[in-house]
DNA sequence: ATCTGTTTGAAACATACGTTTGAAGGTGGC
DNA sequence: GCCACCTTCAAACGTATGTTTCAAACAGAT
């Protein structure tokens, strides 16, 4: 039990000071004293800092692209030879990362933060790593979207992905923070599967709003349609 | 010319390599040898790096939040008493974004980028500057916003605004990387003025979604509406 | 009980950081 | 010309970081 339980101590400890303060602000040793471990059991047992944060990726996102092909592959069967329609795709991913096997009552919102971290916080190697481990599901997923929008041109959808990547990865990176404003705001209580089940149906709305065009004013004299 | 020069020197360069790398990731030294100026040329007039960092912001956010209250003021102007509606909000934001006067060609992407670092990197002192500093257009945009969408709950109408916001800085912010990628990609050319176009009218059908509450399994069974 | 390979521990290493110092340059006013 | 002030410069300071070292502790097998 010696081994697993200080990588698994590490990778617990990294995981939640990562998705709190984010890689740099994050030091080993801040890891290896919540964690209560030596501080050179973490270059012992991964080699380097990155590799670290590679492997609490990998913690995570393993299962959750097996999950997610299952659910793609349900999906297929269900609709059969026609395509599934977008808020089916979106669902189905929705629901693969809701279900995901939670280590803690906050696993699915470390989850969502880490995602968001590592778009936005473009650590070249982190990016390198996750593209060359779990492009298969991400390429899936590209092509359900293309199925269920054959009315799109390939240029608004490729913005419109962005645009939905965007809007899940930014809210779900800062979903703790803006769960405790709406809070204190309004008073309500909220949690992750909420705000996912709130974003679908913005996601779709967005993804199939008519193509006009707005052109804008080069110089003076806003108008609008 | 002795004075402006360093201090327009620094910002120059900080700006670029906060926008490129994020704060944090970005060293003192980095920005003192691209501007070419002494390393201790930020201490002597910026104070500390995170003032250095407040100023990058304010120089570009004191302007841009100028010409923002004059669009607003167009719009209530020209809607008379009743509210404006979401388009022509959003439109408003978007034309001063773009018409802000730019120092360089990317100035517009870079000024994105920032501000999605802004949201992203939670930097704790930069929240409270701008926050202090800007809170009047923001509060006069939310307002604008609250207007245009009475329909909406609170709530829903909160969780939606972040969303609007995530999938604008998080496009805007990596631009340059989407735009190259789209041109190798379908061989297509873009500006950012075209993003800030396809832009709205995703945000305006996502934002009037109807606001139905889909609700997530629990832990199996994956049946959608 | 002893040996072998693995894991922990305290300490040190080299490096990079933000910041400070004090002298040297430069500039304008008198 | 001299003085006062502002700005630049090279160097150093103290601290924090990721990583390495090597001896001690431990585990399981023989």
């Amino acid at each position: 039990m010696a081994q697993s339980d200080t990588v698994d101590r590490i990778l617990d400890a990294a995981e939640e000071l990562f998705a709190e303060r984010g890689f740099s602000e994050t030091s080993l040793r801040m890891i290896t004293s919540k964690a209560k471990v030596n501080l050179a059991a973490v270059n012992y047992h991964f080699g380097s800092k990155n590799s670290l944060i590679h492997a609490v990726f990998a913690r995570f996102l393993t299962p959750f692209s097996a999950t997610l092909e299952l659910a793609f592959d349900e999906l297929d069967e269900r609709t059969g030879k026609q395509p599934a329609t977008l808020e089916q795709t979106l669902w189905a991913l929705t629901v693969s990362a809701v279900r995901m096997p939670q280590r803690t009552e906050k696993g699915i919102s470390i989850f969502m933060r880490l995602l968001g971290l590592a778009y936005t916080q473009s650590q070249g190697h982190l990016r390198k790593f996750l593209e060359q481990e779990y492009s298969q599901p991400f390429g899936r997923f590209m092509n359900l979207l293309k199925e269920a929008t054959p009315e799109l041109s390939s240029v608004d959808r490729y913005w419109r992905i962005q645009f939905m990547l965007g809007a899940t990865a930014f809210t779900m990176s800062s979903s703790d923070a803006l769960i405790d404003i709406l809070e204190n705001k309004l008073g309500v209580e909220t949690t992750v599967q909420e705000i996912a089940a709130r974003l679908v149906p913005f996601l779709a709305a967005g993804m199939e709003a008519p193509e006009k065009m707005l052109t804008l004013p080069s110089v003076s004299g806003a108008s609008v349609a």
